[in-house]
DNA sequence: TTGGAGTAGTGGATCAGCCACTCAACCAGA
DNA sequence: TCTGGTTGAGTGGCTGATCCACTACTCCAA
């Protein structure tokens, strides 16, 4: 169980990374065009049929924009960019990004929790307590890492938005692929167990208030591990 | 200014929407494969390589899971979607989603204006105050619609958090698409000026806690129309 | 000065082909 | 009977070449 997936990564995966990086490290400035389809692909050593599959990727992202007969141009896209933006910029990025998504985590987290004190159903609870004791029994931090994210998942779903749900997702996702930086928190799963045990139970006891509070004292609490304080080490 | 810029509209554009309605009008239920792609080719008449351009949006929207020698596999993707789905859910997922629209809308904007009264800068305010003055002044629902969006953006940008600005670029580029059908708060601009301006003075003013209420006010109240509440029509 | 034509450069799409991976079925050996 | 290895069918990944459609710019004529 403590296995890792092999995970298969095409030629396509990688190109999009390397192109996605050069973007967000400035080499191609916000404004400015990509070379042409054609210079690119020779550039990276591919058909520009594989370059053409990355650019679509890099469009969804909102990295770029193309347009038929103009070429791709770099979007301003830390103003104008969406959510799927996010896993891109936390992976390459550096941290600047982390202050704000610690802020979004704790403000729209909590709000989440709330939603969630209110309307969980007594599955859901269940599923929370469950994912606790696990929580507590975690062999590693890694795998105390995914039970909690596991915990956020659920509570989102209690919430009955669908919308928070995607968002949930959608800073989760952005959030593991580099999850192993962000380990802090999850070093002794017992007491992070008990950490979240207050939220937890705050929202199985339908207390939406109470529930608020104590999330947002979670996610100031384990945010701070997430940002190297030093606490955590002394 | 009231010209709407024609969109050009390519083959993989009309094919990606094609597909993605079938998906999420349960053609291909989650957990299901899409035929191959030489035969899902075919049966649209375009080539392989326009198909997978396709494929490769919707995998990026989380609709699918692509795997070399297995297929393309819906996902549960309202459970384990991210935020980039929302644009496509609401375009073609009915309005089921219109109430977890509305209640994130209300939720996250509010804590976002709140965020903004503490850290707007003179020129946000400023311009805030222009786009007010503007929204008073609108000619149409439609450009109502467009400038009242534009405050939201400012917004974000004024809560310094770059989470919230892609989130509330997500959430505008969900709703904008269908923003015709959700034209009821914008029939009057000048009674909307009205309503939101209470919410941008308490920005301007720096009061983080009446900013918040006077959102919550201003999602409410906006919301309802949206919704088709039948006492505008009163 | 303005408008139209022409051209270079760029992306969109098609077509054909080959390679790599997955999965299921079958067979042989323990 | 069970397990492991091989094979083959089906599927996606990628290459390479070609032609068409669009954009932007330049030049020339009215």
């Amino acid at each position: 169980m403590d296995q890792t997936m092999l995970v298969r990564e095409t030629i396509v995966d990688q190109l999009t990374q390397m192109i996605g990086q050069d973007i967000l490290t400035g080499k191609y400035p916000s404004g400015s065009n990509l070379p042409p389809e054609r210079i690119l692909a020779s550039s990276y050593g591919v058909t520009r049929t594989s370059l053409k599959h990355s650019l679509v990727r890099l469009e969804e992202a909102g990295l770029i924009e193309t347009k038929h007969g103009v070429g791709s141009t770099v979007t301003d896209f830390l103003a104008t960019g969406g959510a799927s933006l996010l896993p891109l910029l936390m992976r390459f990025g550096g941290f600047e990004l982390i202050d704000s998504v610690l802020e979004a985590r704790a403000l729209l987290g909590s709000v989440i929790v709330e939603r969630a004190a209110t309307l969980a159903t007594e599955a859901e609870k269940s599923e929370l307590r469950t994912l606790l004791a696990r929580l507590g029994e975690a062999k590693s931090s890694k795998e105390a890492q995914l039970i909690e994210a596991e915990c956020h998942k659920v509570i989102a779903r209690a919430s009955k938005n669908a919308v928070f749900i995607l968002l949930v997702n959608t800073l989760l996702n952005a959030y593991l692929p580099i999850g192993d930086l962000l380990l802090g928190p999850f070093k002794d799963p017992k007491s992070l167990a008990g950490d979240l045990r207050g939220m937890i139970e705050a929202i199985c006891g339908n207390n939406a208030e109470l529930s608020k509070l104590m999330a947002l004292k979670y996610f100031e609490t384990t945010g701070k591990f997430m940002k190297g304080d030093k606490k955590w080490e002394e």
